[in-house]
DNA sequence: ATCGAAGGGCCGACGAGCAAACCTTTACTC
DNA sequence: GAGTAAAGGTTTGCTCGTCGGCCCTTCGAT
């Protein structure tokens, strides 16, 4: 037997953790908030809609909104013309849980997976369009740097139109989900603006890799761009 | 709005599915049976103990048993010594539905993700024993050319074995998942002697740049490696 | 012959989720 | 100002998956 025997047979009977609707949901959303997928104001489908799309009954879903609402990350107002809504301001991050701190290795792993997936596909197959709203984005990342949380919102739309442009709806998702689990670690840890610039050195590279349908180029500079982030937890973290 | 904004849009109200425990330790314990994680006649841990380690009570678990032993993929025998057992032969392994082949391009898109991150950190992580482990499945597969289940066998115990030496059990779960879904794909299309023979030829440079801690071959071996399989997919399958 | 470890079967309790109503608030329209 | 449409809020009852425990059957080892 391989010397990783262990490890799979492990991994096969590790335990299944069916979430619930409503976890999935409240966390569907709540990520999607956070992440600044759903811009602070914007306006919530209705829910009778908003459930037909989730699949799920409205019951269910108002569960979730009613979390989401206690949480302070919504709030809904009645009568025509009214709905849910995101909260602006949004309420304070909060610190990451032990586990998630105890797991951040793997969390990096997995989003390097998908980042490195993500820059080789998009190098492949981004229209013109794509590129050019990447472009934007870029531009407008120069202009936040003195701002972290406001850099950091503009950096995840960097990332998620990226995977936008693989035109591959689970990379999007395994994107926002890699995304939201790195929040979770990067908002307490110091980004001077000398940081932040050379971050958006390598954006710009990335970018330029994907409009020349560079996929080696774009690997490459996306594996150094996710190497600063990694040194930083490593030196912060235990088990780095 | 970045053209983009309609597709996050699409991701983040899609519909949630939720699994049960029933089918999530149905499709664990079937897939891990399938790719050969768990060898024919192989037995597992005792009901009692299992349901332990998949947190799931022991009803449920024997629901999944149940089912699996009906599709013919365990067996089941009774008394002191007895057990559940993996059978031995498998059954045949059923056609993949419309709904797996409208996807096969995500599908290989997420397994492109995977099997690139692992190459990558593969490469930077591996232990002298896990490199030679690999090396004599690289060697092993050189004798299976001619039998193609056989060689696919091995071929996925290479890819998790690659996976293993991340030493990070997210990514050995998505490999699995990754090959489990591939293999659907794979099982039908043919594979003669030399494209085995060349599909092992990356295998062995992959392997090599693992061995060299070289994580920017290792990407390149691995890309060329799965462009084979992208490409006799696309020449099949329609969107291609 | 007995014991113990294994699978096999059964049943009651509980909670998540669903479906379909109905109520209340609010703003626009005529 | 009355009516109506569109939104969130509430209630109720049902289904079904899951749990947890209990007892039975089988059969090798002692």
């Amino acid at each position: 037997m391989s010397p990783g025997a262990v490890l799979s047979g492990e991994t096969v009977f590790a335990p299944v953790r069916s979430q619930t609707a409503f976890e999935e949901t409240v966390e569907r959303l709540g990520t999607a908030i956070k992440l600044g997928l759903l811009a602070p104001g914007a306006r919530l489908p209705a829910e009778r809609e908003l459930c037909a799309r989730l699949g799920i009954a409205r019951s269910t879903l108002r569960q979730a909104l009613t979390a989401l609402s206690q949480s302070g990350h919504v709030r809904a107002t009645r009568g025509r013309g009214g709905g849910t809504f995101v909260a602006d301001p949004l309420p304070p991050a909060e610190p990451p849980s032990a586990e998630v701190l105890a797991l951040w290795r793997e969390t990096c792993d997995e989003r390097l997976a998908v980042e490195l997936g993500v820059a080789v596909l998009a190098a492949e197959r981004a229209e013109p369009d794509a590129v050019q709203a990447l472009d934007e984005l870029v531009a407008e990342l120069e202009d936040l740097l003195e701002d972290f949380p406001a850099y950091r919102q503009a950096d995840i739309r960097l990332h998620v139109g990226l995977a936008e442009a693989t035109r591959s709806p689970r990379l999007v998702r395994a994107m926002t989900d890699a995304q939201g689990a790195m929040t979770d670690l990067i908002a307490y840890i110091a980004h001077p603006p000398e940081v932040l610039a050379s971050s958006n050195d390598q954006h710009r590279r990335i970018v330029a890799a994907v409009r020349d349908r560079d996929a080696v180029r774009a690997a490459g500079a996306m594996t150094e761009h996710l190497q600063g982030t990694e040194r930083v937890l490593a030196g912060l973290l235990p088990g780095g």
